[in-house]
DNA sequence: AGTATAATTGGAAGCGCTCTCAATACTCGT
DNA sequence: ACGAGTATTGAGAGCGCTTCCAATTATACT
């Protein structure tokens, strides 16, 4: 039954192969009868068009790539990744794109990767999940190339780039505000990697909340972090010496790692050090842990970013585009707010 | 630059559109002389050939897709499918093929996947991640579309399927053999779903090893878990009542969830209640967890995957195959071999 | 009814590559 | 130096679809 061709239902209808093609790309200009017929004979046979014949015809291949560089050893920590993924892979199955999937785990793969995807007729665009220093010569290559690319997370260079992104900044003012105006004043922060714009980002946020209350920047109280649980107890360990009264991690994930420490010095939380996080995944919510957190909408994030880029391919217009979503802080145990009730 | 073709090429060294290919394709009858005035060319204009026209002409993608259904919730929670999805995109890289990554939600993603999967010349063969009983529709249909299929996990029907698999059962029969020999007599367990054959086989290992003592099967020591955190804690909390001495969780996740349901009944691990996990993901080797564990070589097993895969491609030869791999018992503090050092 | 106009259809030329086949160039043995 | 055998090359016919263009048919309007 398979290897059927756009010519065998034709034939079997009795119309010319253009007919069928028009019904099979929704072309207005065809009979009703004619198109119920050609629909009845595809359904019938259960013929499916060679995509490959498709792509090479129309120029389109309705085909996305998403690349993860750099970032390939916290796919595995940090369950932001699977949420991001999973808002990408449903506007792709709603937008009636394909999905490719490139994990770029060293240099020899970039090259390998980057010629793949290169391929002219393959991919119609590009959503390369970024944000960190180290990934700007793909994405630069991208450029080059004039393959059709939505960064998903600022890029460090982002002149000439469309891009998606978070306000973090904002949020993360937000989140410690929130700890100023819960009477705070020793608050720590573990940041993001100093390399990626989240890292950088989160920081600034932290600094503006502190500046606008005419707070010093206690270096002590500042530690970068690597976005792994081990990653944040071991900076929460560094921070302990200091004395904070509450701590800002960049991401829940760290934030766990945190708390752990935290504990194991003899302290509790939130009554002797406030802890907020980061992301609001599921983890964040668990009975034990009821992590004040900034929400970010990471599934929709994904979804928005396949937008953002179909709308690129669409439209043809090579001039970057910016998008930045809203976060929400959520308040729940760590931050000692509903404690005062 | 873009929108260069073969001809170009071809004009530009002065050979013919012909000679271009096999240089491309490694062919062996060009003059070596000629082979590298056009590497040179290619190299130079920094040509890729048109992915969609090669599909086309050979008949063959040199693109795999990987189909997630049913276990898309898991995808979120359990941390074995970052690794799993790594292996296979390693494989996919070294292989030189494109993965195409199709997440299913929902009956509808079913349809629309399926239709884009089916697609002529689109896939040259599929992944599915498996093991449940839900995706039986899924598998059958691949199987009448004759689209070559790997299932990764054994299916629940495994007639006319070729599958990859762990080795289930003799890897929980040897976890809960560690138990008995260290003494314990009510052991008990946290399985899978019993709708799935990870499920289905790890209990029948416990079984098994029972057995072998002459020792009963209580039911009251049984509990099904559904691979989550919270699913082991709530399922541990249920078995305590039934004072075990020791518990096999079928998932690492679930293990930790149910260290938590013992600590918070006031028991310690391992000296009241001994447990042993599966999977060995990194968070097992936590330092305030140390998890005795089965390990499962869940990269490999992606790799391995792949590999099975595209041999199947390569010989077009459609009888099923089968490959079992081998687990490790990974003995930490959980369990309680070391304390008696 | 007759013409202008719009809707529908078929024909055919590609899209950029692979691959068979026949033609040409080269090798070696005698 | 010549023929058999082998290595190298080019021509050309597709692969299965889209899409422009021209031809045909249906519809509207006078």
């Amino acid at each position: 039954m398979p290897d059927l061709t756009l010519e065998d239902i034709a034939a079997k209808v009795g119309v010319s192969r253009s007919t069928v093609s028009r019904v099979l790309n929704g072309h207005p200009n065809v009979r009703k009868e004619v198109r119920e017929r050609v629909l009845a004979a595809i359904e019938q046979t259960g013929f499916h068009p060679n995509a490959a014949a498709r792509a090479l015809a129309s120029q389109r291949s309705w085909t996305i790539g998403l690349l993860l560089p750099h970032s390939v050893s916290l796919f595995f920590t940090d369950p932001y990744y699977p949420h991001l993924v999973k808002g990408i892979a449903q506007a792709c199955n709603h937008l009636d794109y394909t999905l490719a999937f490139f994990l770029v785990d060293d240099k020899d793969d970039e090259e390998r990767i980057f010629s793949r995807v290169s391929r002219n007729g393959f991919l119609d665009g590009v959503l390369v999940q970024s944000g960190h220093h180290g990934d700007q010569r793909i994405i630069g290559r991208l450029v080059d190339a004039r393959i059709p690319q939505v960064v998903v997370g600022r890029p460090m260079r982002s002149d000439n780039v469309s891009y998606i992104d978070m306000d973090n900044v904002h949020a993360a003012y937000t989140a410690v505000s929130h700890l100023l105006r819960l009477g705070r004043r020793r608050i720590a922060t573990i940041t993001g990697p100093e390399q990626s714009t989240v890292g950088v980002d989160r920081k600034a946020g932290y600094v503006k909340a502190l500046g606008e209350r005419d707070l010093p920047v206690d270096p002590a109280l500042v530690v970068e972090g690597d976005f792994t649980e081990m990653g944040g107890y071991y900076s929460m360990q560094a921070l302990l010496a200091a004395r904070p009264d509450a701590v800002f991690a960049a991401s829940d994930i760290m934030a766990v790692g945190a708390i752990r420490a935290i504990h194991e010095a003899g302290l509790r939380v939130p009554e002797d050090v406030a802890v907020v996080g980061f992301d609001d995944l599921p983890l964040a919510a668990m009975t034990d842990i009821q992590l004040t957190t900034v929400r970010q909408p990471v599934v929709s994030f994904g979804y928005r970013a396949v937008e953002l880029l179909t709308d690129l391919i669409q439209s043809g217009d090579p001039s970057p585009r910016h998008v930045i979503m809203d976060t929400k802080l959520i308040v729940r145990g760590t931050c000692g707010a509903l404690a005062r009730k």
